[in-house]
DNA sequence: ATATTTGCTTTCAAATCGAAAGTAATATTA
DNA sequence: TAATATTACTTTCGATTTGAAAGCAAATAT
């Protein structure tokens, strides 16, 4: 795949809108998410997320986060077919993003949402710093 | 403008692809940015924003965020065609995710982003609670 | 040796997008 | 008061992005 040159096509020096040039779209923060929870995942396991993402959409945006230095891509020890995804600290940094959507979430679709999320948002809303490096540290 | 029923569409019951799928595009927030910050805006406003979004796309994006109750929409005191655009205390809730892509930026995209977004991301790391509520309370 | 699995790529129709022009109602200017 | 300008949109249309499905090659399992 080729991955053109994302940078360099900001919208504007606003660090918000440059963010969301990067990885504003629908997917790429669920990539990030199943990482933060799971820490490795194969192309097999992003697949099978609830969100159903095609393939074609997924190999897309492994590429642009791989560029962007977000995740890592490995080898699997045994199985030479199977590639293992990981975050950067970089990618990891996003994790205070994604805590505010599920607290948003859990303030205004509660009736929604899933209940381990939920338990999830109540810990942030009890203690922020320290549910976020309990993910963080590691 | 019809505005399709935007919830009973998620893809999941996760709160955070269930936040994208509401205002996870790439003008949601900018426009959620433009309303904290200035507090009241018009679509004139809106409009001469550095990214440029089209007439098309924000008139779409207004109705869509002022269905989901994220924002307020009045009349100006003396002039008829104007309407001025506010924050809902939910659209103002997105303001501690906003936060989080500011400091993220401000670390991974230094050189690229404005001078006052800097000083922003420096308070926000120095003191979170404080910047934070400093633009909260009305 | 054959079948299956994995991580993709390809194809294609449909949805979404940006750019530009158009419109209708109001407000300003001459 | 008649002409001009402004505002908040809507319309149109070609280009880009998307999701769904099928295809594929290499590696693994049977």
């Amino acid at each position: 795949m080729k991955v053109k040159n994302i940078k360099n096509n900001f919208r504007s020096d606003c660090p918000i809108s440059s963010a969301l040039d990067l990885f504003g779209d629908k997917w790429s923060l669920l990539i990030i998410r199943d990482l933060v929870y799971f820490g490795e995942r194969t192309f097999k396991d992003f697949s099978g997320a609830a969100e159903k993402i095609s393939s074609a959409r997924l190999s897309d945006r492994l590429c642009k986060l791989e560029a962007l230095k977000l995740l890592n891509k490995l080898n699997h020890p045994t199985n030479k077919k199977v590639f293992l995804y990981s975050l950067t600290p970089k990618g990891m940094d996003l994790f205070p993003v994604i805590a505010e959507y599920v607290k948003w979430s859990n303030r205004y679709l509660n009736e929604h949402i899933a209940e381990p999320a939920k338990q999830f948002a109540k810990n942030l809303e009890a203690d922020r710093e320290g549910t976020l490096n309990q993910f963080m540290k590691q």
